[in-house]
DNA sequence: ATTCTAAATAATAATTATTACGAGATAATA
DNA sequence: TATTATCTCGTAATAATTATTATTTAGAAT
């Protein structure tokens, strides 16, 4: 199964017609980089298919959310971040930057859950944990 | 001290003018209704103070965040959410609703404090630690 | 207490980000 | 290949924020 055909299969599990703009939305968005706004991807997909129409981005990739396909990264800013991982990961916020990498550590996510069935809040019913690090890399790190 | 010298203190402690309108301001972040957005706070003080100017909000709130007294809440929105609180704390987002509230947990900062001392991330410096809890209240609850 | 001045405010314009809308195009099924 | 519900494009509308600038003011210096 090639590229297309395995991003095709993705939009007909998640129950969606495969156009050729979610296909691209979807190629854009696997390259994953950095978390990319709306207008990231409208930019970066423009070259290769110059008739998309920017309302065709922010359509689709609320369609992807509602379907599961994206996440939204909760950030402070005013642009919304999208975020084509789906699986459990956390985030690490560059101060100085916009830039947002994921942090995986399943040993980080038994330590949570533990301590949440320990410690329930009254009533409240998790379906979400999510950890925001913020912080920057040292004069070291060149990326 | 009276409530209005406790705010005079509180701006002048961080380097600011005690202008009227900044007092207001403060004034209704420190009845911490929900984590207001800019909107709020100006529809909120509209009333005691009708001359106050949408922008002089904005600005404000803007100037209160690089002086520490308040901070943005990273949210999923395209709206900016202002936390007047200030200390370590994290946060319960309510599906169903734009609810944000507080939850304080001494041992979870203790705990994740100590997870990332002994899980060092390469060459990368942690300033803040937050977690975001997403879930909901089952029936019973009322608020 | 008055004067001075840098900073703050109000009003509004401009910009940015997103959403709404409707006419035409198209994917998927029969 | 005909049908039709859905999708896309282009643009208008809205929402949220930021920029601009003339006027006002807090607080320091007289």
């Amino acid at each position: 199964m090639n590229k297309r055909e395995k991003l095709k299969h993705i939009l007909s599990s998640a129950g969606l017609k495969a156009t050729v703009q979610r296909l691209i939305i979807l190629d854009a968005l696997s390259d994953n980089y950095n978390h990319p706004t709306a207008e990231n991807i409208y930019k970066k997909i423009k070259k290769e298919y110059p008739s998309i129409s920017l309302s065709t981005v922010y359509n689709t990739l609320e369609i992807f959310r509602k379907h599961g396909l994206v996440r939204i990264v909760n950030t402070d800013s005013v642009t919304v971040r999208y975020d084509p991982v789906t699986d459990k990961h956390h985030h690490l916020f560059l101060e100085d930057s916009s830039k947002i990498e994921d942090y995986y550590n399943n040993e980080l996510d038994k330590l949570l859950n533990k301590f949440f069935s320990k410690n329930k809040i009254p009533n409240f019913e998790i379906n979400d944990l999510q950890v925001q690090i913020k912080g920057k890399y040292n004069k070291l790190q060149t990326n």
